[in-house]
DNA sequence: TTGTAAGCGTTATCAG
DNA sequence: CTGATAACGCTTACAA
């Protein structure tokens, strides 16, 4: 292929893109003239036919492969194969009111906390032979209550939030679900069903202790204004209050879309006329966008001022001189709630319905 | 409350999480003894009942809403909220053939830039109405077959891919489909039925060239192995060989899990006979650890070592010196995506099935 | 504009 | 172990 300049809209460097063709994990499908038309609509009929067997037999071969005997089940997998059937999920779920789907909701796509903490998850319910699909909620109550709303037709085998619900209807909604219902990422008294989480208020609190140890005498907050940043917050204040630390401010925002918002932030909380010695930004995203900020602004950290994030973020480590956080293993909380699930969807209701982690301070360089 | 430290398992601190119990966009929901127990069971018979019409005309009412009168449409919609009904998406799909369910399949739920891209799609997608639910691939062209598979039987509105499907199989599988398929994130001259790329040959070269421009003699790359790591590859060696850069070395990787592994790729790279003036990692994550990595090892960037990135990631950019990266906007990719899907799904087959997108240079230290 | 009838593809139930 | 039958909840086609 020759390297080309694009000189035009309509002058493209192709990407010469490999085609597997062999039998490359894909189950061989036969393919000639009308079959091809009619691939979409294997049903569990045509197998039965082919396999000589009633559509019922078919069905317990692919579910309960030790109710049929040998030889049955042996001539329809052939079927299965031939014909490339697979089930319909639709008919199927219609039918028996399950289905192998399980739908995680997360608050934010773009999360390297919830992003992790979802893989892991993903990879455990996978394994067992489930589909896990995400789907986001970004913060609004409108959007949880349209997702909760299309569950409750749906159907899904189980059901995960990287958060907790609060709103009263939409729990009741879940409620009448009845499937196992996962919620994270804090720790309330009271889950709809299953919860791994955390308790932030703990958090705001051990941020307090965090930095009264390194000496700071004054401190500000940067988060969000609702749901686990006012968790935070409010342990954050009670532990400055028990510690004798002197709280200068809070600085609030709604949703955070972006780095640029921590910028914003620690430009406001700079602005005051009292200064804080240090900052606790309960958010990754923000305390990254404060500590590029200072920076910029040549403001010395720890010196001039200390930052203290949230989150464990890996890469918000990297940035000199690396952000302390206090955070938690979210891949452990995905892998865990993973694990509930399975054992609720195998119908042995796990032991506990609920876990709490560990919280973790990172000393990195920012206070 | 009070503040309290975690004694033990079993003592923690709870969040005060608040309950929301207004009409908090949520539409009401009468609950009352045997009602509460149905809730899960609000078929559009119940609704028509109390709306006093034909099921027939409450799937109209909720479909086409013109198509009905209005005073029997009222009736219909009151009946609506008072029993929560939402359509069965399940019944509906069996029976029509199509879903509201828009499926996105991330090659890795992690990727700053696909989060991105999907996050734009999303929002698209959600305002025209549709659910976006994002499933993961792995890289791996097992899960890529499984997750078509139940593709194949689901029959969503939509797919789209952060990728290109490379397995013929399985092309095959996504045409017999009949829904609009978008493919993502590169050039290949034969899409399946939609794309939204850019060229990643392209890519390469550009590379060649930047690191070229900035006097660099001789270069490595480092990268995934197979997929568009082979293309930028590619056109990164072409690129080379037509401006005179000695070609060093390939340092490749199966599967990119962290900043680790290109930690690990960055020593390889050091480790061999002839060091080369500069690296092109092709992929942000493993751009990052090699910049990590660098630092760590007090390696001066860029004199001591060039390093070039892929990707534009914001992030990257903080960590000194700042990565240089040549990339895309995924967000841009994202939303172009999501639009061209829209159109496709209402019947306008949008005049362009093609979408190239420009290649970004961003100037920061690190060559 | 509204309704009737039929059936989408599967699985629960129960009889053999 | 196997199969006949009915039904899941909805929407298409057609009729009124």
């Amino acid at each position: 292929m020759a390297i080309e300049r694009k000189e035009d809209e309509t002058t493209f460097v192709y990407d010469e893109v490999v085609r597997i063709t062999g039998a490359g994990g894909s189950k061989p499908v036969l393919f000639d003239g009308r079959e091809r038309e009619k691939l979409a609509r294997v049903a569990i009929g045509d197998v039965a036919r082919l396999a000589e067997v009633a559509p019922i037999t078919v069905s317990r071969a692919l579910r309960n492969p030790e109710k049929v005997s040998a030889d049955k089940r042996e001539r329809i997998l052939r079927a299965v194969e031939q014909t490339g059937y697979s089930v319909n999920p639709h008919a199927s779920a219609l039918k028996s009111g399950r289905s192998n789907v399980v739908l995680a909701f997360a608050s934010n796509l773009m999360s390297e906390q919830f992003s992790s903490a979802l893989k892991a998850c993903a990879a455990v319910l996978e394994d067992a032979g489930y589909l896990f699909l995400v789907g986001q909620t970004s913060y609004s109550y409108e959007r949880e209550t349209a997702a909760i709303r299309s569950l409750h037709a749906m159907k899904p085998a189980a059901v995960m939030f990287t958060g907790v619900i609060e709103l009263e209807t939409n729990r009741e909604l879940l409620r009448g679900l009845g499937i196992p219902i996962m919620e994270t990422w804090a720790l309330p008294r009271d889950p709809i069903d299953m919860l791994v989480g955390f308790s932030n208020t703990e958090a705001g609190r051990r941020a307090a202790e965090m930095l009264h140890r390194k000496g700071y005498r004054s401190v500000s907050y940067i988060g969000r204004r609702s749901g686990r940043g006012a968790l935070r917050l409010q342990g954050f204040r009670r532990g400055c209050e028990a510690l004798g630390l002197t709280f200068v401010g809070e600085h609030l925002i709604d949703d955070v879309n972006g780095v640029s918002d921590g910028r914003r932030l620690l430009a406001a909380a700079l602005s005051q006329p009292v200064k804080p010695e240090a900052l606790f930004c309960s958010n990754d995203v923000l305390a990254l966008g404060c500590l590029m900020e200072a920076r910029r602004l040549n403001i010395r950290i720890p010196d001039d001022l200390g930052i203290l994030g949230f989150g464990e973020s890996d890469i918000a480590a990297e940035i000199p001189p690396g952000l302390t956080t206090i955070g938690i293993d979210s891949a452990l909380l995905g892998r865990e709630a993973g694990e509930m699930l399975i054992a609720s969807l195998s119908g042995t209701p796990p032991a506990l319905n609920l876990k709490c982690l560990e919280l973790i301070e990172s000393e990195r360089g920012s206070i």
